[in-house]
DNA sequence: TCTAATACATAATTCTCTTATGTATTAATC
DNA sequence: GATTAATACATAAGAGAATTATGTATTAGA
């Protein structure tokens, strides 16, 4: 991502429709499938990441299931209910916000 | 604005373009002109209006004009070549933003 | 055997913005 | 005539979210 600026603010966004559309995920999953889904251009760092993760959990805005692969642990990561909803929130905060933004830059969306 | 988390990074952007379409502005024209052009959604607050005006006149991106009306001072900023460029570039790397954005969240742009 | 990738986590720092505060003029309302 | 709202600038303190740095450890590949 060339300015790193914008991406601020949209890392719950993205976390949550990414868990929404994947099911379960766990942290490290969660990074390749954003790089993957954007061609490289966003790479979530763990130091934003895993802080994000454990707040939303705490929050009750994701429920956890922690797998043991051989030696490695796992953490699974998937929306409760309360989840579900605040994901369809943030994404429609996110549309809205690009269209206020449309307005103010004066361009067309394709 | 529901969610300012979204719109860190994109002040410059916002002031860039305004100024770009709009010519010749002082800070306090361009709160009002954003407030309506996004319909009220969008507040330009002046402690981060007018930081950012003096540090993109320091870098030559913005050349000023002060005015005096009857006992009141009035600051036009208006782009230099370099702030036109710059103001492109950052428009453009707002739309590839919002284009890698839709991508992750799936959502369809109209 | 060494390096890269996988997988978690946290602390220090940086950056940008909000909130608060300050000064002052002008217009509108009571 | 007095008070309030709007206009118009400016800066400092604090908050919030991310980056950068650091740490631990396993597994796969060269």
């Amino acid at each position: 991502m060339h300015s790193p600026e914008l991406l601020k603010g949209t890392l719950q966004t993205i976390v949550l429709k990414v868990l929404k559309d994947h099911g379960k995920m766990y942290g490290y999953e969660i990074t390749q499938r954003v790089k993957e889904l954007s061609e490289d251009r966003i790479i979530l760092t763990e130091g934003a990441l895993y802080p994000t993760l454990h707040k939303l959990e705490a929050e009750g805005i994701l429920k956890t299931e922690t797998v043991m692969l051989g030696k490695r642990v796992r953490k699974y990561y998937a929306l409760t209910a309360e989840g579900k909803s605040l994901a369809r929130e943030r994404v429609n905060e996110f549309i809205d916000f690009i269209k206020t933004m449309s307005s103010v830059l004066q361009v067309e969306l394709s």
